[in-house]
DNA sequence: CATCCTTGGGAACGCGCTTTCCAACGGCTA
DNA sequence: TAGCCGTTGGAAAGCGCGTTCCCAAGGATG
């Protein structure tokens, strides 16, 4: 009886136990608890050290899902973006998880694949995990539907003591780190007519999406107060990769050979609309017609021509995300405006 | 007393648990689990769906830790790497999510900044999670102290049933993806001597790094078997980025102005590498200089000019990876050898 | 109509750890 | 020397859930 409880030998397998260490420690399992882990209470120096070479002698690893479940409470974040490959999320994510790291605190990272479906789906998972906290990364969705049962899932989540910090524009109550997307394509797009281009299109991303909402609609506003209104039909829905903005120009120059300028609503669907000029349609860049991106992830310098683009710092932004989670406050909803600075490079010039 | 245990009427705060679903719907707690989520015996239809009528009212969520505690197993798996906004990690993070996904797992992931402690130390608190499996990606050190503690750690991990997949060059007893960094070092020393190249330099990364003493000794064997050997001091230690290899090009640039041909250790240093020549140095690539990169990004193609390389199936290696881990082998430890093939683009020219 | 087998449901135990709550012990003061 | 208080170690009660092991009821069989 006792001996299945306490065996002081180990031979079977199966993780080693905190009962392994106190038994070969020769202490109650309660003193061996308080010393593995700092613990308000203090062990005599003797039995902590015979507890701690035991449990090295051992190689004790502790149980992180029963200490969550006597603890009630984990060391660990969620974070969902919409794909880690995108070097946007990839910045975003770094960021955030440097300051999770500085906090001791592990990080579970999902992947949406874009899918509303998976991201409330994780949400619901990362709560099961009893994770401490949320960082949504993304646009948010349009669809109202979606974004009540999402919006549903974050509140059941904050009412049993979660935490959640957002990195997009959607008007739910939580903390947001929020990027000034209609005011950053504005620029861009003052930045084209200052340029005199007239005649201009645009690659857009996947519909449904609030960011690229803000964004066309901030670039739009903006040119049709200067009387120069883009067309439906010079709006070419891609699918925000570099391949989605490569097949989008084709079909634009297509629809819209007059054009002079495009505005690409991420920086890869820019590169690949360079790319498919350059190679395919053969105008070149800015001469024939100036490309303009947005985000300004790192290889956006590195392209020919430079590209030109608009700014958003994305490491801060999830560092920022990460810190209004791990550092809450009693009159939340926090936002916090990230502006977008237009970065002007070579992929720009002025219409002949 | 009972009350505390099967309350009825849920007023006070924090997560529904089990109980409650069980209370809610008049049945025990057995029954609930047993309709929640699928176990072998069979609930009436009837009850069943009061259950889980019972659960969506409550917006129950369970508790992944108590059914990890129960169960003795997750659906967790740990993943280690060097910079997920490095885009060599970022492709193969999310083949490798891409599965996992597949499988219903959700993906812890770490991110060592290049740091061997904290490999090791991520690999005890995943260890701790009881992550059903870890997947280590990145060069291994070369410290032999340090791989010792490292191997120490994951046997005993795998011992106590874990599972290890590996992308990256050492020779630990664990399930690998190995990607041939000799081999395809020594193509592109190839393609340079091929193109006439004998005075040629070399972008390093970090020293202690598996993975760069292969690409290196693949690529400076092949030379020194031609009779080129490339001197100590044209291999400049960058730090493996973009910035790094900007940097470094700059100081090789100085030592060696001679040189006609380089190879960057990985791509990010060759883009690098390549801005530092056309903005600063003042050189054209490829006319004055060749540059050859590693790993194939998917930027490459977009950098003017595009960046000829070798490239890695990175997406693909990460998800061999996870399938290793996932379809466990009696025969382990397996290898699965990844070769690399050189991508001739327009960095490379022959010397004139 | 009695018996055996099938099928569903409930009670109880255990997963590994944290955390009160007690008890024992020693040192101190009166 | 007796009486107290502050320490320190241990026992035990959960944390929320999965999972036997049983019992009860119903149907099929002889």
């Amino acid at each position: 009886m006792a001996a299945s409880k306490s065996r002081v030998a180990r031979t079977e397998p199966g993780p080693v136990t905190l009962q392994h260490v106190a038994d070969t420690a020769g202490v109650s399992r309660a003193t061996a608890s308080r010393v593995l882990n700092g613990s308000s209470r203090i062990v005599g120096s003797e039995l902590a050290e015979r507890v701690m070479r035991a449990a090295r002698d051992l190689r004790y690893v502790s149980n992180a899902p029963a200490q969550a479940l006597a603890r009630s409470r984990t060391t660990v974040v969620g974070m969902i973006v919409h794909a880690v490959d995108d070097p946007y999320f990839a910045a975003i994510a770094a960021g955030a998880m440097r300051v999770a790291a500085e906090h001791d605190l592990l990080t579970m990272l999902a992947n949406t694949f874009r899918d509303p479906e998976r991201e409330i789906d994780y949400v619901a998972r990362l709560r099961a995990h009893r994770a401490l906290g949320l960082v949504l990364v993304g646009s948010g969705f349009t669809d109202p539907e979606l974004t009540e049962r999402l919006s549903e899932q974050l509140t059941d989540f904050v009412e049993t003591g979660g935490r959640v910090a957002l990195v997009r524009h959607q008007s739910l109550p939580f903390d947001t780190v929020l990027p000034e997307n209609r005011r950053g394509a504005a620029q861009a797009a003052e930045l084209l007519l200052a340029l005199g281009h007239r005649k201009i299109g645009i690659l857009s991303g996947p519909d449904g999406l609030s960011t690229i909402e803000h964004r066309l609609a901030g670039f739009r506003d903006t040119l049709r107060a200067a009387g120069a209104d883009v067309p439906d039909d010079a709006i070419v829905t891609a699918d925000f990769t570099r391949d989605g903005g490569y097949a989008g120009m084709l079909e634009l120059d297509q629809r819209h050979p007059e054009l002079t300028a495009v505005f690409a609503l991420n920086d890869p669907t820019a590169v690949g609309a360079m790319a498919a000029l350059r190679e395919e349609i053969g105008k070149s860049v800015p001469q024939d017609v100036s490309v303009i991106g947005f985000d300004d992830v790192p290889t956006a310098q590195d392209v020919t021509p430079a590209l030109t683009t608009v700014r958003l710092p994305l490491e801060e932004m999830g560092e920022r995300a990460m810190r209004l989670l791990l550092e809450p406050s009693d009159r939340s909803p926090r936002t916090i405006r990230i502006k977008a600075d237009l970065v002007v490079r070579q992929s720009t010039t002025s219409v002949t």
